[in-house]
DNA sequence: GACTCACAAGTTATGTTATAACATAGTGTC
DNA sequence: GACACTATGTTATAACATAACTTGTGAGTC
C-alpha cells in the first residue's frame, strides 16, 4: 500500500511532453494519442512514450486506467502519497473523475487478510455515467 | 472438470472448450493461452476465444481481470449475482482469489454520488502475495 | 424435400497496445 | 581523454483484440 513518490528529479524534454499533452487533453488519452500528439514535437516512437508515461507513473503524477488502457493526469494534491485512489470512468465520454477515499485501503487490507493474502496496490475503476452525461 | 453454474441457454461447443480449460487452469489465462491451448480440438482463430468468453462473462462464469489481461472461472457460487467482486492476483504465481465484501457495492456508490456519478459496474483487482507465496 | 431464417462457427485480415533489443548521444567525474 | 551513467532514438516484433465477411447447421414452415 506504500506508493513511494520520488518527485526529486527535475523531469526530462520527454516526460514534460508527455505530462503537458495529458494535462492538456479533457480526458484520458492512450499512449498512441499521445505519441500522434506530440509526433510534430519530436516524438517518433511508442517506447518513448511509454518510457515516460512509467516514470510519470512512478511519480504519481499520472494515473493509469487499467480498464481502458489509458492514462490521465492526477487531479488531486498529495496523490503520490499513500492513499488508495477510485476511478470513475464514464462510459459515455470517458472522463475521469478521482476520488479520494480514505479507508478503502484498510477495508482492502481487511478483506485480504482474512485470505492471507497481503496486498501492496489497489487498483478501483468504477464504471458509469458521469453527473453530465446523466443531465444530457 | 466440469463446472455447473447459473446460465439461461446451453453452452456451445467452444464455450464448453474455453470454460473447460479455465476451470483445469490452476489459475488465470489470457485468451491467446486458452487458444494454444485448444487448437488440438479445433479451436483456430483468436475471434472464436474471444466470443466463448465474451458469452461466458456475460453470463458471470468467467470473470475478466483487466490488469493483466486474463480470464478466470468464477470461483464462489451465486456469482452472477450483482455483487462487486475483488479479485486479488499475486504478483508472484498470478493465482486468483476471489473475494466477497457485501457492502462495497454501496460504499462505492456513497462515494461516486458525492461526485454525481452513478456506478454501472465496479472493478477491484488488489495486487500482492498469496498466502503459498508468503510463506515461501 | 426445399426453403429460409437465425445464429454459431470459421476465416482472413487488420487494428491496437506494449516491449525487447540494440544503437547513439549527452553529462559529470576522474 | 576514458569511464560510467542516463536519456534518447530506432527498428522490429510480441501480445492483445476486433472488423468484416463466409460457411455451416439446425429449427420451423411450406
Amino acid at each position: 500500500m506504500i506508493v513511494s513518490a520520488q518527485r526529486d528529479t527535475a523531469l526530462t524534454r520527454n516526460q514534460s511532453l508527455v505530462l503537458e499533452a495529458l494535462a492538456d487533453a479533457k480526458g484520458p488519452l492512450t499512449a498512441y494519442a499521445i505519441l500522434d500528439q506530440l509526433r510534430d514535437r519530436g516524438m517518433r516512437a511508442p517506447p518513448q512514450v511509454y518510457r515516460a508515461l512509467d516514470k510519470l507513473v512512478a511519480d504519481g503524477m499520472v494515473h493509469r486506467l487499467e480498464s481502458i488502457n489509458a492514462f490521465v493526469v492526477c487531479q488531486l494534491p498529495d496523490c503520490g502519497s499513500r492513499e488508495t485512489m477510485i476511478f470513475a470512468i464514464c462510459s459515455d465520454c470517458s472522463q475521469v473523475t478521482e476520488i479520494r477515499d480514505d479507508g478503502i485501503g484498510d477495508r482492502f487490507q481487511a478483506v485480504a487478510e482474512q485470505a492471507a493474502f497481503s496486498v501492496h496496490k489497489s487498483i478501483v475503476e468504477l464504471r458509469g455515467r458521469c453527473a453530465h452525461c446523466r443531465a444530457s
